[in-house]
RNA sequence: GCGCCCGUAGCUCAAUUGGAUAGAGUCGCGGACUUCGAAUCCGAAGGUUGCAGGUUCGAGUCCUGCCGGGCGCGCCA
């Protein structure tokens, strides 16, 4: 179905053109869902703007449009309002056509897909497998799933999202890990094999901090550690198997971290900076056939227009060091390359956190100069603000460490699981556990989602797991209320589907919640080109609170006929919308809590 | 010092990117369970949108200058 807004906008903006004639291109009708329920359903803002343009009074402007508009179909006589709005207000015999219809699609509630997706890279999580994934890898590693599954719903094909996840896989610090395996003749990957997953873990961080200690108080290892990059880089057969001893054991505890929080993202989407290493001294070399590459204090670097230094001098992006070696500059380039070229992409998503952002705008400035990303490429860098504590500092335990992701989740199921035994003690314990899983990690997921991406946010236990107020818990109750009711009538759906449903809207109730099941599609639209998920949770919690009004109020097993015919029909696609877009933010519903 | 981001109700946040009377939640206050799950709902209260100018039909949003906070600014990622 062609959503309202792009049904308006049409008919509104072909009368424009009309009335302005072929004088003046007439701007868009600019269609907008209004604030206020007194301006009707949608307005047209787009009318001053025309009639400024022709120079004509806006609300004459504005009365001849309507006196041409043909929208008799959908809309009560459209009002003209204010300084030049145009006022819609749906009828609910059409409204219910269109709901009927969205709740006969069976897979994509009457949401069209959109036309010619891009192939679009989406690059998140991105943690470094030297450490343990902790809060730091949260949010990039939440909002990039988000961002791939509404992508992949809107766009309707799922090969058009790429998943890229460029861990950290690569550099100095593996020289320090390796070289200390080395000296103390362990090999991870026997020792895991052997050992519990427990034990495992335990090696890695220990590993880390063991070697950490050693590189920092014994030059002698500090030294070999050094060599050991270097042999790390010529790809040494004796030093290899150790590293990726490493990498393997690594990657999979990052796995059972994605699996437990819902990501979806799998080893096939590893791309690490180990991948790119062959490529990177083609990337200087190319840069520097570009001309774009200049030595700087020993260092080669890209000069761009427009980046300072903080004396005011051109602030260079260096892709080699003094010493030959690369730095992410030089793999970032080198990941552009492969994304443009080998994965075809026509749109590449960064999911990084802000304090990147420099780092991107040269990056992108850099390939445009380079050629390697034409107009047609779109690169557009979505960050975000930090996890911080109660008390407004990064979130840290008590003893100034990163937060470890497992324990984060362990306790989110922890506190979800005391709420389910304090409200509903009588569960079987399996269906508590489940239920204490799927409230607590979306509670950690929703909490972060429904936050501006710009801003920061502090991390509170208590409020992610109210029952109260734009939570997941909140959202997931709404929806096991849904389920309660098809479970207490013994509705079965695929019989109510399948009756010949005609669906009266009456009450106000029924006919607001109408309305507002049918923008779902305008919200997803919206996140897709924006990027932005938390408007999706906005959209949710409103559905939420409206169906909860509608059920106070509108008793749905009770009514007979098409009343109840209609109410049901509502519920299920009440229902259906809060576990899709829950969906689209990896959060489980589940049908009683 | 320069650059980027931010400043909105006591608190946590929105505001469809320039649209109408700035909205939610939460806290506190007042109501509603013999009624499909009260983990809920309804009501009232709460504001000089940091300050001062400017742009225009119209500004929380855009421009300028201050004040306050966060982040970044050559060989870490």
């Amino acid at each position: 179905m062609k959503p309202i807004i792009d049904i308006l906008e049409q008919r509104v903006s072909d009368v424009m053109a009309v009335v302005a004639g072929e004088s003046a291109d007439a701007p868009a009708a600019i269609i907008k869902s209004s604030a206020n329920p007194q301006f009707g359903d949608y307005q047209a803002n787009g009318v001053m703007a025309l009639a400024k343009k022709i120079k004509q009074n806006p609300r004459e402007l504005a009365q001849q449009i309507v006196a041409k508009l043909d929208v008799g179909d959908m809309c009560e006589p459209p009002e003209v309002a204010g300084p030049g709005f145009i006022n819609f207000r749906l009828k609910p015999g059409w409204l219910a056509q269109r709901l009927t219809e969205a709740i006969c699609d069976p897979r994509r509630l009457g949401i069209d897909s959109c036309e010619n997706p891009p192939t679009t890279v989406v690059d998140f999580s991105g943690p470094n497998i030297a450490k343990q994934m902790h809060v730091g890898h949260l949010r990039s590693t939440i909002i990039g799933d988000t961002i791939a599954r509404v992508l992949e719903f809107w766009y309707g094909n799922p090969d058009k999202v790429i998943r890229q996840n460029h861990v950290g896989d690569w550099g100095t610090q593996f020289g320090m890990l390796v070289q200390y395996l080395i000296q103390h003749r362990i090999n991870l990957a026997i020792s895991s094999m052997q050992g519990s997953e427990a034990d495992s873990l335990a090696n890695l961080e220990d590993l880390y901090r063991k070697s950490k200690e050693s590189f920092d108080n014994d030059p002698q290892f500090a030294a070999s550690s050094r060599d050991c990059v270097v042999k790390l880089h010529n790809k040494d057969s004796s030093v290899m198997p150790f590293w990726q001893s490493i990498v393997k054991t690594s990657l999979d505890e990052c796995q059972k971290i994605y699996d437990s929080l819902g990501v979806n993202l799998t080893e096939h989407d590893v791309r690490g900076e180990s991948f790119y290493n062959d490529k990177l001294p083609s990337v200087i070399s190319e840069l520097s056939a570009a001309k774009l590459l200049q030595e700087s204090d020993g260092a080669q670097c890209v000069f761009l227009d427009g980046f300072k230094t903080k004396e005011g001098e051109p602030l260079p992006m260096i892709v080699q060091k003094s010493d030959g070696a690369y730095l992410y500059a030089t793999t970032d380039l080198a990941a552009i390359q492969y994304r443009v070229g080998q994965l075809r992409a026509d749109r590449i998503i960064y999911v990084t956190d802000s304090r990147q952002k420099l780092h991107f705008e040269m990056l992108f400035a850099c390939v445009r100069q380079a050629g390697w990303a034409g107009e047609s490429v779109r690169l557009e860098h979505v960050p975000f603000g930090s996890v911080l504590g109660d008390d407004g500092k990064p979130f840290k335990t008590r003893s100034g460490e990163n937060v470890k992701l497992k324990s984060l989740l362990d306790e989110a199921e922890l506190r979800a699981r005391q709420v389910v035994e304090e409200k509903n003690p009588d569960l079987p314990p399996d269906l508590k556990q489940r239920i204490a899983h799927a409230v607590g990690v979306g509670a950690v997921k929703y909490a972060d989602l429904s936050n501006n991406l710009v801003t920061d946010y502090i991390f509170n236990w208590d409020k992610m797991l109210a029952m109260e107020g734009n939570t997941a818990p909140y959202m997931q109750y709404a929806y096991a209320r849904v389920q309660s009711i098809f479970r207490k009538g013994q509705v079965d759906v695929a019989d109510l589907l399948a009756q010949n449903h005609s669906l009266e809207l009456a009450a106000p109730e029924e006919i607001g919640l109408a309305k507002l099941l049918l923008r779902y599609g305008e919200v997803v639209e919206t996140v897709a080109r924006d990027l932005r998920p938390h408007l999706l949770t906005t959209y949710l919690f409103d559905l939420a609170q409206t169906f909860s009004g509608f059920y106070t109020n509108c008793p749905v097993l009770k009514a007979e006929g098409t009343s109840r015919n209609t109410r049901l029909l509502l519920c299920y696609q009440t229902g259906r919308t809060i576990q899709h877009g829950l969906g689209l933010l990896g959060i489980e519903t589940i049908e009683q809590m």
